[in-house]
DNA sequence: TTGTATGCGTTATCAT
DNA sequence: ATGATAACGCATACAA
């Protein structure tokens, strides 16, 4: 009673061929001549079989699955309500359609990288796109190391040159300052991610270049790291405002790498009677609908996020082609969004 | 220069035992007992030689892949900026998280529904989630057929009792129209779906069960079918306009089967000199962010997208592992969310 | 407790 | 133009 699936066999014995013809016919071979006639009978067979090749089989043989696998940073980070890894699923899902290759969601939670690691390279997929991880980060060394197809979306790991697509956050955090500086701030603070984020480090990079570049004194911006991003937010709000009260000038504007704690500074500081923008302005990054939804709505630094899945998935399978990608690191430009949580300078007291 | 990939062979000879030994040892097999000693050996010299499982090759032997394939209305509606499928899909993940699968996301667009089924049965995984398609659907039914096993989502197929996962329909549009009656609306309107989609005739059903409960006439209820989706804004306005302005007791209250046309209605009406809610009360289906922005929000029967999904991976999860699902089709209350698009019932002229 | 042999369903090589 | 045969890498029945 176990129903066995129909295999290339059964077509070929029914068809009146061998095996090996089914195969050559079905996989549209033009380098080795089929008559005709065959080729219809085996084709006509097939179908009525409802016969359809085996997938594990073909992979097996073949070596591979035409599947690209995205490992987000968390199981579930792709549907998070904020739309920022939606958005550049939504990219990846467009180039995969666009390259014929199928999405496999990565949804587990490994102990250790290493258990990550090995599931990657039991060659479910391709390929695999990154997202998001930390620059030092283990799997992807492991996976750069083994040769396997990788590309970082959203972070450059520490090798220069690796596969990686991300907007150019020099430029983004750039245009930032320069909006702030136009403004007239002179007292800038950026607030700093983990350390271990490339694309933290490239903004503070492109915030100084700023300030640089307008003949201002360095001091203009300055580096504020309130410590991993599990602290209570009462906490980093402490600190905010602390930070705005210090010294006889005290900063004017703040410049976020995210929107989370952009949002919950806009939304916070008020209450402890700094008003925004009068007393300070703030600046975020990414710009998706959490910046356009604060009150009061923020200047926000947009990044191309679905045109950055749509590259990262051409480069990925391109390299699981064997294609070496032309270049090994793609960034995007960004736009400044600018909406109200920026103004004018307040007048040094 | 061919780099072959490290097989069990390797890690048994390297370990000095058979590759069935290896085999055994890395299932973890309790059944069969194996030496402390060699078990250990076997594990240190597959660390050693990073080695990690064929995933094809154990699935063509074992059958089974552990992954499940979700397959979209259209390319890239999971990622619409409705959130309706992406809702789907977060409870999907978070249920395949919980089964400990993988998710195949089906990214292609095949000319035809034979194509879809051939490719679907290829095994790629080892089972289907089908998302908001036509009760009449020719896929379905094929799969159906061939017993693979597969899940609805949002819509329920023409085979009674058939796998499936929705929201409770007809009580969602009970609550919708009850809420109306109570208002005082005598003379609404259910502005249908194209009819072979199995949740509209049951909302239908489900108004129609509200006023006849309410000791009401059947005409207190009208159902209109504008005709296909792809018809143009403007035109399916005209009609509604039309409509609110019939007969010497034109009609107090719309309710629609989704949002974009609720949505639409509501934003154009009063161009129309029809004001929403004094004029007319408008009632969507799902409640999204959309429904909660429209202008003015619209009252809407909210349903437990994410449960849905996350139940529809546990069923179709189960039926791969052979568990006859303990009961084919299953509903999720809707809840109702007041919001501004319904008010009293004007007085009749 | 461990090893041998076989098959899963394909594709690819080499005959014919 | 088509067919036999050998991999691909693993799991498993059976043998030892």
């Amino acid at each position: 009673m176990k129903r066995r699936r129909i295999s290339s066999h059964d077509v070929a014995r029914e068809a009146g061929v061998s095996q090996t013809t089914v195969s050559l016919v079905l996989n549209g071979r033009t380098d080795v001549r089929i008559s005709e006639e065959t080729r219809q009978r085996v084709l006509d067979v097939a179908r009525n079989l409802n016969y359809s090749r085996n997938a594990s089989a073909r992979a097996l043989v073949t070596g591979r699955t035409h599947r690209v696998e995205l490992i987000p940073i968390h199981p579930g980070a792709l549907v998070d309500p904020d739309k920022y890894y939606a958005t550049v699923l939504a990219g990846v899902t467009e180039g995969a359609l666009q390259c014929g290759y199928n999405l496999l969601i990565q949804s587990a939670l490994y102990p250790t990288w290493r258990d990550m690691y090995t599931d990657v390279m039991s060659g479910s997929a391709d390929g695999v796109l990154l997202i998001g991880r930390a620059s030092n980060d283990k799997l992807t060394a492991a996976l750069r190391e083994a040769r396997f197809p990788t590309v970082c979306i959203s972070f450059q790991p520490d090798f220069p040159d690796y596969y990686s697509v991300d907007c150019d956050n020099v430029q983004g955090a750039r245009l930032a300052v320069e909006h702030l500086l136009e403004l007239g701030h002179r007292r800038i603070v950026y607030i700093a991610p983990e350390p271990e984020h490339s694309w933290g480090r490239e903004r503070w990079q492109g915030a100084q270049a700023a300030v640089a570049d307008a003949g201002l004194p360095p001091e203009t911006i300055q580096y504020a790291y309130f410590g991993a991003g599990i602290m209570v937010p009462d906490v980093r709000i402490e600190r905010t405002v602390a930070l705005l009260r210090s010294g006889p000038n005290p900063p004017t504007a703040l410049l976020y790498c995210g929107e989370a704690d952009a949002q919950l500074a806009a939304e916070a500081l008020p209450e402890h009677g700094i008003r925004v923008p009068t007393d300070v302005s703030i600046v975020s990054f990414n710009s998706t609908e959490m910046s356009e939804r604060t009150r009061p709505p923020l200047t926000s630094v947009w990044q191309p996020l679905h045109a950055i899945g749509e590259a990262a998935v051409k480069m990925v399978t391109s390299l699981a082609e064997g294609h070496e990608a032309p270049s090994g690191t793609m960034r995007f430009p960004c736009r400044l969004d600018i909406r109200e949580s920026t103004a004018r300078a307040p007048m040094p007291a």
